[in-house]
RNA sequence: GCUCCUGUGGUGUAGUCCGGCUAAGCAUACUGCCCUCUCAAGGCAGUGAUCUCGGGUUCAAAUCCCGACGGGAGCACCA
């Protein structure tokens, strides 16, 4: 009751004590009232608090943006190409796009392509395509490499001011000083001998005698910041840019450049990244180069379905998942091959908000989202698995005009019949002597044998009305396809050897005109995706 | 081990910064009803959270403070 009085009248917070007796007082003198005589009395007098309470209106998409100015938001996308694509660069993507598109402003694709020991061509191709199907358009797409002598330039500024210098120790020695919090003695060289190895980087030193550190704390509890690299040698071929340079940025020098020069205002990435921010905040201050505001969100996985490379490949190596686009991977690829549409992927990632909080989502969240997409677009076909044959006697027509979907106009086909047709092994099985069951589409059929073949009786005029209805398809037309159905990869972090369930059905000869993936929904069963001539893959229920 | 992040119904989240009009909104899942020649979609209703736990501050705490516990990440010449 107080909280209530305060809630909407807040002048009153400075006189609480004075008001908690009054109110007190109140409400007894009120309880000495019965209850019916309260209730008539808020009737006649006080209506309005009866009336329900308004919804309260769920805000739209992501949560507003600091230090935003309409018109003014510079996002980017930085994947690096060296995998195929998955639902956790999605996020990333949409996320990123998604603000850009909140405040009118500007999306920018980069690749970070600054490892030629892991960037192919294939991968950077993937990723094009994977998020073109998403349906994400950039203002501006580029390379990390493509701004490598920027990059050179700036490493040189930091060198002759001292904030950077070219370190010679072995790896290891290297991170044991970073656990000790120790410097090394490269650290007391003066700026003319850096400026010298610098330049020896480019030529003599061979890959992993020298890098460039930043002079950022040794003493960090971030360890991060514990004089992190800057540029290491790497000899290998890249894919772009050829042999034409062997000193190479890291990561936190090449997104804190890149950042700050491509005018991104505000950078999205997920959490892991989290311990980078000081030092790229600190590499842009002793640049003098204006910082972008960072933000970070939880990855995104589904729970048995593994994003990580490690764990990917070698399930491909041993030929227990064909391929990138197998449908049981949440590769975007895969991810549209089972029948996920572009639209419901971005739905759910938007739904799940920009939490920091680990996400383990379950897949029936972003199923129900597609589902929503793909139902009024989905044409109804009869499909039987473990077919049983049934003779139906006394039909009285050839062929019937089947409509392709319950409420949107999408047509008829024409389907024609003979007397022997198919049901599914599992209808069959709960059909009675004597009983009555309605082919969805034909007609009742009063069955009269349920011996090898079922054999029935066809019913002029039959009444629908608590009668199983089932699907069926004719032994003359029908198709056989494969079914591929997918389920989880990973139960309890072992590998789930019944995912992949393989059915040869029995569906419609319409099933054949139908373009390859086409989304269907097999009536009784579910929504599947034509693969294929010869195979459809389960979407989802 | 050290450092950082995180903890709201079965699940995913909103609210947490600036304590009060909310004993907590939405989605999904589940249940029932309506619609229906599908076990889909659509419509309606319902079950379900004392906001991880324990202290503290306050007239008032999911919201602030302290502590514990659970989960995740980083400690690469990968990004």
């Amino acid at each position: 009751m107080l909280s209530k009085i305060l809630g909407t009248k807040p002048e009153f917070r400075t006189k609480v004590k004075e008001i908690i007796g009054d109110i007190s007082e109140i409400v007894s003198s009120i309880n000495q009232i019965s209850f019916d005589e309260q209730k008539k009395e808020i009737e006649e007098n006080y209506p309005d608090i009866l009336k329900p309470k308004e919804k309260i209106i769920e805000r739209e998409g992501l949560p507003p943006l600091e230090n935003a100015i309409q018109g003014n938001v510079v996002t980017r996308f930085p994947p690096e190409p060296n995998g195929y694509p998955h639902i956790g660069h999605a996020k990333a993507a949409i996320i990123n796009s998604e603000y850009a598109k909140m405040y009118g402003g500007k999306c920018i694709l980069r690749m970070d392509d600054t490892n030629p020991e892991a960037e192919r061509m294939e991968y950077h191709a993937a990723i094009k395509v994977g998020l073109d199907w998403l349906g994400i358009d950039f203002d501006l797409i580029k390379n990390t490499s493509d701004d490598m002598e920027l990059f050179y330039e700036k490493g040189t500024e930091l060198i002759n001011a001292g904030k950077a210098y070219v370190c010679t120790c072995k790896r290891d020695d290297i991170s044991k000083n970073r656990r000790e919090r120790k410097e090394c003695k490269c650290s007391f060289r003066d700026i003319t001998q850096n400026n010298q190895d610098w330049k020896k980087m480019f030529e003599k030193f061979k890959p992993g005698e020298a890098i460039v550190r930043f002079r950022g704390d040794m003493k960090s509890d971030n360890a991060v910041m514990r004089d992190p690299v800057l540029f290491r040698i790497i000899d290998e071929k890249h894919y772009t840019k050829g042999n034409k340079y062997r000193v190479w940025p890291s990561y936190d020098f090449s997104v804190a450049i890149e950042d700050s020069n491509d005018g991104i205002t505000h950078a999205f990435r997920s959490k892991e990244f989290e311990l980078r921010e000081d030092l790229i905040n600190a590499i842009l201050d002793s640049l003098g180069l204006r910082k972008p505001c960072q933000g970070f969100f939880s990855r995104l996985e589904f729970k048995g379905m593994p994003i990580s490379k490690r764990v990917l490949k070698p399930l491909i190596e041993e030929g227990k998942v064909s391929w990138y686009d197998d449908p049981r991977l949440p590769t975007l690829e895969a991810l549209r091959r089972r029948g996920i549409k572009a639209e419901a992927i971005k739905k759910f990632i938007l739904s799940l908000g920009l939490t920091k909080a680990n996400t383990l989502a379950p897949f029936d969240a972003l199923e129900s989202f597609n589902r929503k997409f793909v139902d009024a677009n989905s044409i109804r076909l009869f499909m039987v698995k473990n077919p049983k044959k049934l003779r139906i006697t006394g039909l009285p027509f050839s062929f019937v005009d089947i409509p392709n979907h319950p409420i949107k106009d999408m047509g008829k086909r024409r389907v024609e019949i003979d007397e022997n047709v198919l049901i599914d092994g599992e209808d069959a099985k709960n059909i009675q002597n004597g009983s009555q069951i309605r082919l969805l589409g034909l007609g009742n059929v009063r069955i009269t044998s349920v011996n090898e073949v079922l054999e029935g009786d066809f019913v002029k005029n039959g009444d629908s009305e608590n009668i199983s209805k089932i699907q069926w398809v004719t032994q003359k037309n029908s198709c056989e396809i494969k079914l591929l159905i997918p389920n989880q990869l990973f139960i309890d972090d072992k590998f789930n050897e019944d995912s992949l369930e393989e059915l040869v059905v029995n569906t419609e000869p319409q099933y054949l005109k139908l373009k390859e993936g086409d989304e269907i929904q097999f009536v009784r069963f579910g929504y599947c995706r034509k693969d294929s001539q010869t195979q459809a893959i389960f979407t989802h229920k």
